[in-house]
DNA sequence: GAATTAGGTTGCGATCCGCTACTTAGTCGA
DNA sequence: TCGACTAAGTAGCGGATCGCAACCTAATTC
């Protein structure tokens, strides 16, 4: 029952979690992500909303924008202000993001932070963020398995 | 249309994420949690496949035990050997480190990797993993808000 | 009881983090 | 147009963390 999931680790090239962690990794480059997605967007903002040093700041700010998930940009009226702000390769993080604060909220902090993050439309929480299976079915642990290509049924293919 | 998703960074602590980071935010312990996810429970083994050193990994170990992200076990048969296994806690971090790989697959090594992640029932690939409403509509940056308790439709509540 | 193995610990140099102070370029008000 | 101010960094430095190699200890095997 145990390793079901179970990778070939010796072929660590091949999977690209190293990759997201390189660009993602280290210290605060979460928290400012976080931030982007919450309307900040310029140095000041961060350091003081963060309380982050500002030569870790304006390092990790160059790193996230080298790796194509912030972009900067000098603002026309102002020339002094420089906008950061999320690419689509950043924004494609939203579901890592949220996934990992509502494993802290259930798991850490064990209460619901408010406010709440809700669906604009309907007012009503997002669900948890889950893995799920090609006929949406919820998937844990033992319901995964890795598999070659040649192994993998095709969409089109009748089960 | 911007800052529609803007949370009270002022209450820090109301938010989660940075408690989930103080947990799993440091170099390695991703890694270690992948390999553990991937059927690997002992410390040699994670030091030879990981390529980590042995004094951070031991210092990792004891921090995700501590954390109660992993269990810690001498084996019966050989009481040399210490098992470390994901609690539930662990497990949960699941669609997280999905969410993370799937991320850097498309936007980091930009291939599919060999092998893939599929279910075990109908051996096709799972799904992307993405933020969804409680509708079941999946949701993008800009369809979230933040709302206090009071202002949150229930579940119960007919829309 | 000697050799081997699993899981660490220790020491040390290199790197990274965080704090404070300083700099530089652009803007504003008189 | 000159001085004050502000946004976005950079520089210097002490402390913490990382990474490598060597060593250690308890349990097991021969």
């Amino acid at each position: 029952m145990e390793g079901k999931l179970r990778e070939p680790l010796r072929e660590l090239a091949e999977c690209s979690l190293p990759a997201a962690l390189e660009a993602m990794g280290e210290r605060w480059s979460f928290l400012i992500l976080r931030a982007a997605f919450n309307g900040l967007f310029h140095f000041e903002e961060f350091q003081s909303e963060l309380g982050i040093a500002r030569n870790i700041l304006a390092n990790r700010l160059a790193r996230l924008v080298e790796h194509g998930i912030l972009m900067r940009e000098a603002m026309a009226d102002d020339r002094r202000k420089i906008e950061y702000r999320l690419t689509e390769k950043g924004a494609a993080l939203l579901p890592t993001m949220v996934a990992l604060r509502q494993w802290g909220e259930r798991w850490e902090t064990g209460v619901v932070a408010t406010p709440v993050l809700v669906d604009e439309r309907d007012r009503r929480p997002i669900r948890q963020v889950e893995v799920h299976g090609w006929d949406g079915r919820v998937l844990r642990k033992g319901d995964l398995v890795w598999a070659l290509p040649e192994e993998v049924a095709s969409a089109v293919d009748p089960a």
